[in-house]
RNA sequence: CGGGGGAUAGAGCAGCCUGGUAGCUCGUCGGGCUCAUAACCCGAAGGUCGGAGGUUCGAAUCCUUCUCCCCCAACCA
């Protein structure tokens, strides 16, 4: 029975490249969407670029360019790397700037205005003559009004720790490490002054018994983290938040005397994954084919981020549509834990960073995919660790895996250029092997399911050291080479072809090209659908092809060398 | 301050929901094989499951409490 999949990925935002933390917390994104369209359902696998918000705003004002050269530079890039770069199978991916979006956006949030769960309020605000804008609370910095400590941010003391309203700063003024390095500000540049502002709120209080009650009925199969701070957060009682700030790049607000006004990230960035599904149905040719998808009962949403990224999906990207009504809600949470590099956080600011542009230039995409997903951080925070990459490409992957798939294609193809006929009775042994194949669908594709990646991979590879196992024992290297058993080897050897054909299927979601590759030396064509594929009466290698490259330690002390300079 | 996630062999992790003699990968040591990218296979050593209490015939698993690490919280998923 097919199923309508939505799989929505957080947007990047398109203000640096990206690194293997946001590759860690993707990548179960497009297993989840290739493994779908293996098992014949309808999958609908949108994101894009976030390109909106201050922090490009001022980027681009420092450099004297416009916003929208940064945001298109790195959405390039993005769609350079995600794309061509990690084989992600994007149904499309877009980006926060297109008339599209601004469209969606404005009607939904009409939509929220007119049904009384937008509404607008007067605050004061700080305002910097300098930068033209008003600036986000920890875009400030002054003297914390409890420990006199100078140099406390505006939403929170460093020194005291206390939660801080920025208007009650004493001499706020713009914090210097929002501007680009070395730039020295006067003291009269960086003064900031009370303005009064008028903004848009949603009434997110209006919706926390609908929500908990959602939350209550759904996030069974939620990854732990989301359901914990999820719950956690509705407990804590849900306040009303602006949903609009005074600059200029973003997407208008679309009342009459808010012109200078824009709608910000937490309505505008979510609203993506409705606008991006509208425009994937318009680029389709059948410009309502999004219903299916978002006004459909038995559609099911997957939602894939990092944790950083939990409130946005479980608490106001819900709320937004349940304000709206007629649009379906998330089912499955996806958030990962994050990922370290050597044993120290991510950091863009030291370098300390593997960047995705880089990486790919250096390694095999699949590598990095296989490392991830056995490695990532699914249930806890894991670390990527150069020396270990290294051990587990060389001793699992091409140890264990691409071996096998080598001794067995090599072995057929020197001993039976012609090709091998499978046999009409099995060992045991040979049958138990299959069979563990055959029901791998099964346990392999549930695991997916549920989001739980590394368990799937490991069920995979499970089957490769079985085989290895079982191509040891009957050692066909040595029995060719005794009087009248080619028959029992080339029965033999065309079992391990079924073998590794079927885990090209089995792979196929975490290690496409890979696959591909393997497919390609039997001179298949692309992998069909999830099930167990039928022995061929005849098996004929076209060709014999290296799946992966040893790693080098001389790579890995390159890549080590990058780091932190 | 509060909240979320985590602590299991030298390293990285699973098991915990639904208690029943502690498991996986890598590493180490010993042996085998040579088709295969010095890859593969077999065997061994190595853990009082962060500490302390409790429930139970029985606790890594359930309960209480304590300690430590990461995150929410410059940049940053």
């Amino acid at each position: 029975m097919n199923k309508n999949i939505f799989i929505g990925l957080a947007w990047p935002y398109a203000n640096g490249s990206l690194h293997l933390g946001h590759v860690s917390a993707f990548i179960g994104a497009d297993v989840l969407a290739r493994y779908y369209r293996l098992a014949g359902d309808h999958v609908l696998f949108a994101s894009g670029s976030d390109c909106y918000g201050t922090p490009i705003a001022i980027a681009a004002a420092e450099r004297g360019i416009s916003p929208a050269e940064i945001s298109e530079k790195y959405h390039a890039e993005f769609k350079e790397t995600l794309i061509n770069g990690l084989g992600f199978t994007y149904d499309i991916y877009t980006k926060t700037t297109t008339d599209q979006h601004t469209k969606v956006v404005q009607e939904l949030f009409l939509d929220l205005y007119q049904k009384g769960f937008l509404y607008t309020k007067t605050e004061k605000a700080l305002f910097s003559p300098y930068l033209d804008r008003f600036l986000p609370d920890r875009y400030v910095e002054g003297v914390c009004p409890k420990c006199a400590f100078d140099g406390a941010r505006g939403d929170q003391c460093d020194n005291c720790g206390s939660l801080l309203d920025p208007l009650e700063l004493k001499n706020p003024r713009i914090n210097p490490k929002i501007l680009e390095k070395n730039k020295k500000l006067t003291s009269e540049e960086a003064q900031l002054e009370v303005r009064e502002t008028e903004h848009f709120y949603l009434k997110l209080s209006a919706l926390q018994e609908q929500l908990t009650q959602w939350v209550e009925e759904t996030s069974e199969p939620w990854r732990a983290n989301a359901r914990g701070f999820t719950k956690s957060f509705l407990a804590g009682g849900l306040h009303d938040r602006a949903v609009t700030r005074d600059t200029e790049w973003g997407v208008p607000v679309p009342l009459p005397g808010y012109e200078t006004k824009r709608i910000y990230v937490w309505f505008e960035a979510v609203t993506g994954y409705l606008s991006a599904s509208k425009l994937w149905a318009e680029q389709q040719g059948s410009p309502d084919a999004w219903k299916a998808f978002w006004e459909n009962e038995a559609a099911y949403h997957y939602y894939v981020h990092g944790k950083d990224n939990i409130p946005f999906h479980t608490i106001i990207w819900p709320g937004i549509l349940m304000a709206k009504g007629g649009l379906n809600l998330p089912n499955q949470i996806v958030s990962s834990e994050y990922l370290n590099l050597e044993g120290k956080q991510f950091s863009t600011s030291r370098n300390w960073a593997v960047w995705l542009p880089d990486f790919l230039a250096s390694f095999n995409a699949d590598t990095l995919r296989y490392f991830l997903i056995a490695n990532g951080p699914e249930t806890g925070d894991s670390n990527f660790v150069w020396a270990e990459y290294a051990t587990v490409v060389n001793g699992e992957l091409i140890g264990t895996f691409g071996n096998l798939v080598n001794r067995v294609l090599s072995l057929s193809a020197k001993h039976f250029p012609d090709g091998l006929s499978f046999p009409i009775e099995l060992s045991d042994k040979q049958t138990e092997l299959l069979k563990n194949l055959e029901l791998a669908f099964g346990a392999i594709g549930k695991d997916i399911q549920e989001g739980k990646f590394r368990a799937a991979l490991r069920e995979a590879f499970a089957i490769a050291g079985q085989a290895n196992r079982l191509i040891d024992e009957q050692a066909p290297w040595k029995k060719i080479k005794e009087e009248g058993s080619r028959a029992e080897v080339e029965a033999d050897l065309a079992v391990f072809l079924q073998v590794i054909r079927t885990l090209a299927i089995l792979i196929n979601p975490f290690l496409p090209r890979t696959s591909d590759t393997i497919n390609a030396c039997f001179g298949f064509e692309v992998s069909t659908t999830w099930e167990y594929p039928a022995p061929l009466q005849h098996y004929k290698i076209e060709k014999v092809e290296m799946l992966f490259k040893k790693i080098e330690d001389e790579q890995i002390e390159q890549a080590k060398a990058k780091l932190g300079s």
